[in-house]
DNA sequence: CGCGATTGAGTTGTGCACAACTGAATCGTG
DNA sequence: CACGATTCAGTTGTGCACAACTCAATCGCG
């Protein structure tokens, strides 16, 4: 049988190649399809994901933000900073926490959700893909990456 | 039978925020385990995809690098100079066209070869799938890839 | 041959990702 | 209460991705 073990090292450099690098060119593939959507909201798919995670709770803390789309604050507080300037979130020093940083839609923001509210559909539609073989990627795809997230560095040096 | 069609606007702005979401976590997880396990080798993971290419090649114009991973010179032209300055690769203007350059991996960058001979499969045990489940992983996203490439940026505004 | 169109590499500017750090606020334990 | 540890947001610096552009070399058609 063929396993990790029995293929060649040579093979293998092209099979890396492949697999990493397919996801690698298929999440660009979606961002260039993201990008011509949001194009009319004058949003980028990270700051469109930042806004999604706000429409759905109303209001976060930066770090809640970040808890939901694995980012941290030097990817966010600019980011936010951006949706700020361009006035679709306010950001308020929460009163109960000092170090804390409330983020919430302004009226501009909440109203983009409505103008947003077809961009799921077109994008689902672009993947040719039905709801079913959407949903069986998605999974493969979390369980995937909650295993990588969770390697310990370590391993990587002793291959088993 | 529940399709594209009859799923409520509600309901897919939450599976939107997963299906792509999924494929960005799971490129960043990637990532995160190539960044420790190239780090001995002094290569990020892009300039690495770059190295893959050139030592299946030995020499290749900018444009051949940028054909095969899909990057444009204004992603390649600064990271090949970080691998010239680096020692791994060396560049030249073609003789037979000015316009081109060749880009070829030094004695440097052909023995860095042999270093990152294990990375692959050190990947593959972290990613805990068998080669099956790779393979398969890898032709679902390069379909979607190729789907998502070809898509006419007009039919993003037609909902069919 | 000559000249406009195309091609190839590079530059500039914007935005994201992340590591490493700062500084202030808060927590927890003695 | 006090003080060291922790938490949170933000900053800085590096590198990638990509759009829009420049400029020189080459192509191809009249």
């Amino acid at each position: 049988m063929e396993t990790l073990d029995t293929v060649p090292d040579e093979d293998f450099l092209r099979l890396d190649h492949q697999i990493c690098f397919s996801l690698h060119a298929a999440t660009r593939a979606f961002n260039g399809v993201y990008r011509e959507a949001l194009k009319e909201l004058g949003l980028t798919y990270p700051q469109y994901l930042a806004m999604l995670v706000l429409w759905e709770h109303g209001e976060l803390p930066v770090k809640g933000i970040g808890e939901r789309l694995r980012l941290d604050s030097g990817t966010l507080s600019p980011l936010l900073k951006r949706l700020e300037a361009a006035g679709y979130v306010e950001r308020r020093r929460s009163p109960e926490d000092e170090r804390s940083v409330t983020v919430r839609p302004t009226a501009e923001g909440a109203a983009l959700k409505e103008k947003a509210r077809d961009v799921p559909r077109r994008i689902a539609a672009a993947t040719g893909l039905d709801l079913a073989d959407i949903r069986d990627l998605r999974e493969r795809l979390d369980a995937l990456a909650v295993r990588l997230d969770s390697v310990d560095p370590d391993d990587l040096y002793v291959c088993r």
